[in-house]
DNA sequence: AATGTATTGTTATAATATAACAATTTTTGA
DNA sequence: TCAAAAATTGTTATATTATAACAATACATT
């Protein structure tokens, strides 16, 4: 079955995604000799402050507020960064970024996500990569990057319908 | 196994690509009650002008030379009702568009895309359906909309690498 | 033809993202 | 330790993608 992360539970203890996610952060950027520094760490808290995925421009005035520059640039830097290390995925369609429940070992970008509330469940696809291989394999095409969104409503938002 | 459609097969007649999109569109304006006005025809023709996905502004430039307004909301209009018809598909990651191969019935945007020649060859993802459904089930989720992108390299732009 | 609806034209602006270069900080090696 | 090199951040400007708002025109129905 394919495993989703604790988005939807909205009784889960989000401090820990927090810190967990700060620690998997810091431990990755060791092992690749990169620096977790303030303005990324900022950005990491911030991306993680909920399971919705943020745009960029969200995220200035935090880092204004924070005392740093606060021009676009400097978030798409921070959000590079953080990318690149998978310490974090975007949404293509929402232009958005959200936190990654496991950055330990790269993996495609798979998220279940409510057009009400915005929440974004990362799934784990390990069971589909098979499919994703065999048709790449099949028409001899080298596979890099996937990304797969589920939209729809969340438990939560059918129940509250207007 | 995941069938893709003739896009990677560069010895593939394009022009019965054209023709087929254009007999469905109209079949399918024709069901919906909805007309397929000169512009409407002529941003679909021009999406399906190759495989290659195209951005908004990519296209106002023939928009201009057919003598019709070319402001973005004129190509953004005929976009969007093309797109609520199913008659071409939005690729998120690249807010570029490209025409569906099998608009008769909905289906889930899918497309294995070769990042160096920008070719999406839409892939047909009927058997992966009973996992999503099966994820959304299990999570109270109401599926209603898909994106899938395989990136990659496809065999054509492996070969040739600098 | 008169009316209501759908479509297109037009202007302005919002939202997302990057280029280019300067200033500063950190790291490295003599 | 200190100068050079590399990485990071600051800053200004601009490119790219998308929509809001309202006017004008075309189309469909009576």
């Amino acid at each position: 079955m394919l495993e989703i992360n604790d988005a939807f539970n909205s009784n889960h203890n989000h401090d820990h995604c927090v810190s967990d996610a700060l620690d998997n952060a810091k431990a990755i950027c060791q092992e690749n000799g990169q620096r977790l520094t303030p303005i990324r760490e900022l950005v990491l808290r911030l991306v993680w402050s909920s399971h919705k995925p943020l745009g960029a421009y969200e995220l200035l005035p935090a880092l204004a507020e924070a005392g740093f520059n606060s021009a676009p640039p400097t978030v798409y830097r921070a959000l590079d960064f953080l990318h690149q290390l998978g310490l974090i995925h975007k949404i293509g369609s929402l232009n958005a970024f959200v936190g990654c429940s496991n950055p330990e070992h790269p993996h495609p970008s798979a998220f279940m996500i409510c057009t009400e509330c915005k929440t974004a469940a990362e799934i784990e696809t390990s069971e589909l990569q098979a499919s994703f291989n065999r048709v790449a394999n099949t028409h001899g095409f080298q596979l890099e990057e996937e990304n797969i969104e589920l939209l729809g409503l969340c438990s939560d938002c059918r129940g509250s319908e207007s």
